[in-house]
DNA sequence: CGCCTGTTTGACTGCTGTCAAGGAGCGTGG
DNA sequence: CCACGCTCCTTGACAGCAGTCAAACAGGCG
């Protein structure tokens, strides 16, 4: 078979799935019609897949795209000159990635898959140009960034003003109404990031974080064995952030 | 004189001035061409008053607008259902306020005049309707929003791994470039805000503030008396808030 | 002058970071 | 199959930065 008849018939498998993906209430899609999601499928480079470990980019990479994960989860965070890290983000299936780099030349952070990860890539280019032409797809660009300013913002009131163990509550509270977004159980989950991770996110010691999972697993409020974790009661947790039943922190 | 025709004036007055103003450079104007800017000027409420202590909005208020900051200075915050206050920004002239709230009904926060302030109002349906048109504003406006996250982000990491020196260093040498931006003395300015809100934005007690105040004061690196601050030694500033990264590649 | 708000200073407590060591899980290689 | 090394996680002891409480001070304004 020639090779490029082989590479048309993969492009089409590729191509003309976002309206069959399970995640389209999640991601872009969301705000389009029908015959507009053919244009977004013209754009977008589907099922990149990346392993344990890998980065889908860093900031030393010139800016060019905005990713959706469609699987797994990507961990984004800033390095310091000293060599410092910062996480900034978790980012599960649906969820975009790339806004906070629109500014800069470079990527303003460094994305990392913390699973085998699959990501749609949207060249922001081409993105701009059809959200010209697509004023639902504008207005949803304009909603999720504004979210992640919102989002940060939480985060920020989270490191100022709350205890470890508040933290942490809106950390799994915050994971748990995204797994249920997705129809997975709220209560029973598997964390994709190590506790340093978390740790660093949240603006604490690797060893608090352990801490406070012992605390609240001595409390019944959790279960937690390594990365499994069972919320025993959810409504303890949401006493403990008290402000933050919100989901808004990732 | 016949008001219709004294509203018209009015009108005329207001309008046509986005190219004279001199914030033009880091207002929404910075990205447009000479006949762009008219669409604009067609769309923008310029100059409305507040007097110090009035809300340009809150989070009770329909979300219609973006403000931008034409002179004085306007805190944004928080207020959560407990009544607790987290400051999420300080906004001075040429600086876009709204951007976090394109996400939600309401305004996603409080928006209160810190002085006599001046803001020119840009309806939102407008401005999306307008940046549809004008390929330049609407990427000005992505990149608008992705510096409001990457702010955001910053501000997180400094809450998460700075000490309250090198936060209270930080914000100074902000304020600084922010001065100097406006061809204001980058070195010796007035502080628009109190000593409160200081502590609320950075994470820390109203006592920490004033003690690093005084702190700085005493090693003759600034001279603060009440809101008169004067950056005797930038460079000691910058090794404050350089000193931590140092130390956490050792 | 007195009131109110904002700022400064001091004494003390405590949460959380740091240091140190040990345990658990897991893939690799003998 | 076990030993080994590695990374990740947990636990304990201790110290320090910053919060809290309390009080005095300063400045603006009617």
């Amino acid at each position: 078979m020639n090779q490029a008849i082989r590479l048309h018939q993969v492009a089409s498998q590729l191509r003309a799935t976002c309206n069959k993906c399970s995640l389209s209430n999640l991601c872009l899609p969301l705000a389009l019609e029908e015959n507009e999601l053919e244009r977004l499928e013209d754009i977008v480079l589907q099922g990149k897949i990346f392993n344990r470990g890998e980065h889908i980019f860093d900031q030393s990479t010139p800016f060019k795209s905005c990713f959706a994960v469609r699987s797994g989860s990507v961990k984004t965070s800033i390095i310091t000159e000293g060599g410092d890290e910062q996480v900034t983000g978790f980012f599960m299936p649906g969820e975009l990635i790339g806004l906070d780099s629109m500014a800069t030349d470079n990527y303003a952070c460094t994305a990392k898959v913390l699973e085998r990860t699959s990501v749609c890539e949207f060249p922001v280019e081409k993105l701009e140009q059809l959200t010209r032409k697509l004023p639902e797809l504008q207005h949803h660009m304009y909603h999720l960034m504004s979210q992640e300013i919102q989002n940060s913002h939480q985060l920020a009131m989270l490191l100022s003003k709350n205890t470890a163990e508040e933290r942490i509550a809106a950390l799994l509270l915050s994971l748990s109404s995204r797994f249920q977004r997705r129809r997975m159980s709220p209560t029973n989950f598997s964390l994709p990031m190590a506790r340093n991770d978390i740790a660093n996110f949240l603006g604490l010691a690797v060893e608090t974080v352990s801490r406070v999972f012992t605390r609240f697993q001595n409390q019944g409020i959790i279960k937690a064995r390594g990365r499994e974790v069972e919320l025993l009661d959810v409504e303890a947790l949401q006493l403990v952030t008290r402000d933050f039943a919100r989901q808004g922190c990732r």
